[in-house]
DNA sequence: AGCAATATGAAATAATAATTCCAATCCATA
DNA sequence: TATGGATTGGAATTATTATTTCATATTGCT
């Protein structure tokens, strides 16, 4: 291996992209197949990505060679080491800032912390979201009469901008606010035409839970936002998400909560256009 | 290898840690490293892992087969699964998601939208906030007696969150809330030796600007969190923050304003520790 | 078209890695 | 403390996988 072989991802891309028209048509072939399946190549076998791309097994390891690399072995481990980094960035960087914010770092680093657990939160439910709960809870959400917001504490600030974006798009709400001391009246009015948007996480609210089994027990369909399958919520939800949000000195990021509740919301917004559009026609 | 093995990452977790207990020491070991370390079983092999973990190839396997798989290898693949989902990159998976939504696919795009919403108003703020400015927001609301968190409809949740923080953190706080329409009185306590948290957004919330006047002309000193220099809020602020958050359907992220909130709330209770120990000292 | 250089396919071989096996050790129990 | 069963270590074996080799095909050039 000579020295200007690529050891990682971003240079062999740009390697591979700059020789492309140079490259022998087999050679070019796996190289095509490299670059837009690089974790079949990060976990795969020579013979078994050979045979996904097409090509002789040998072709793959002339395209190792070609590259510098002294064998298909060597690269291989360029496009693992992107799978590792790409995975730890966030958390490490996170652990990092944690650290640094420990020992007095400053105030940026405070800061620097939150984005950090706020990106990683979003990062994490990108990949995590199902999507088959989600038109679940839509289609829910949907044709309930009036829905219901439920939430305390920490998650208290979503359930008010879920019930900010339902007003604003019309749909009719109603927030379950302790403050007035009126929640068992607010809650006996839902019905099971109604629907229910419950938000916990742990240490849960008792008073969000009870809540909750209430309403669950008048018959009203829950869709819970929570952090774990073990949530005192799910069990009363009928579709429910698991959000994991990062969190930094001692304050759970909202950033993924937020993200899911508003797409909830403006989804239902949506579909309820499309079902009013359809029954006219 | 029988039905009820683990195919999952999530699964295999639970299934690791329910049956620690009964675990022999070895196997424990390797139980532990492998939830500690799940990166390097996706890449390492039985030989190299087993080294790392301090234990014999063959315990390894033993460890695969307790949990009903075959061997190590497919032990293995469930690593490996992970990374793939884990990893399928957030642009990829963005791209993706983008035709997808072209062509009609339905409400996971909205989800995506807000996502990408909120990931990009975190990556905008991370470059601009002004540090002395960050500086001198911390100092005047560290030696503010009582903080007035004043924010209306959009910027709401952010003003809940702020003041639930500052309760957890033991640090004095009021909430200037519309609904029991008691505000003005509630303003007319604010005094010079106190401060005010503002956050408001265009379309500015009058009622927010009318009170963040009558505060200033109380000589209460303001930080205002907001979306421009020409925001109404800016001229009463002593110190105010330029947040440009992305929209999404029509609604604006929080995230960034979220992670600024945050961010300066636990860094005024931590500069509020500092004083009072170097008082005490 | 004919020749040389290059590229490709397929099978043989070498290397590496997973698995098995058995002896040694540990541990609980009588 | 003796005994049986479970657990562990380490080498032997087997399997898998990368690499090399060589015959064949293709391409570019005069």
């Amino acid at each position: 291996m000579d020295e200007r072989v690529p050891r990682d991802f971003e240079t062999l891309r740009a390697t591979i992209l700059e020789r492309r028209q140079s490259l022998p048509k087999r050679i070019a072939q796996i190289a095509a197949y490299a670059l837009d399946n690089p974790d079949d190549i990060a976990f795969g076998t020579a013979a078994s990505i050979a045979a996904s791309a097409g090509v002789q097994p040998s072709t793959l390891i002339r395209f190792a060679q070609q590259l510098g690399f002294d064998g298909f072995t060597s690269l291989q481990l360029v496009f693992r080491e992107r799978l590792r980094e790409r995975n730890s960035s966030y958390d490490e960087r996170l652990a990092a800032l944690r650290a640094k914010a420990e020992e007095g770092a400053g105030h940026r680093a405070i800061f620097d912390g939150f984005v950090a657990a706020a990106s990683t939160s979003l990062n994490d439910i990108s990949g995590r979201l199902n999507e088959e709960h989600f038109e679940d809870a839509i289609a829910l959400l949907a044709k309930a009469e009036t829905i219901y917001v439920l939430a305390k504490r920490r998650s208290y600030p979503v359930a008010s901008y879920i019930a900010y974006a339902l007003g604003k798009l019309k749909i009719r709400n109603q927030l379950i606010e302790s403050a007035a001391g009126l929640n068992a009246e607010m809650i006996s009015f839902a019905s099971p035409r109604d629907a229910v948007i419950a938000i916990s996480f742990s240490p849960y609210a008792p008073a969000a839970i009870e809540e909750a089994r209430v309403i669950f027990e008048q018959g009203v369909p829950i869709v819970a936002i929570t952090d774990s399958s073990f949530s005192p919520l799910a069990q009363f939800a009928k579709v429910w998400f698991e959000v994991a949000e990062a969190d930094f000195a001692g304050f759970r990021s909202l950033s993924a909560t937020m993200a899911l509740a508003m797409a909830l919301t403006v989804a239902v917004g949506e579909k309820r256009r499309d079902a009013g559009r359809k029954r006219k026609a």
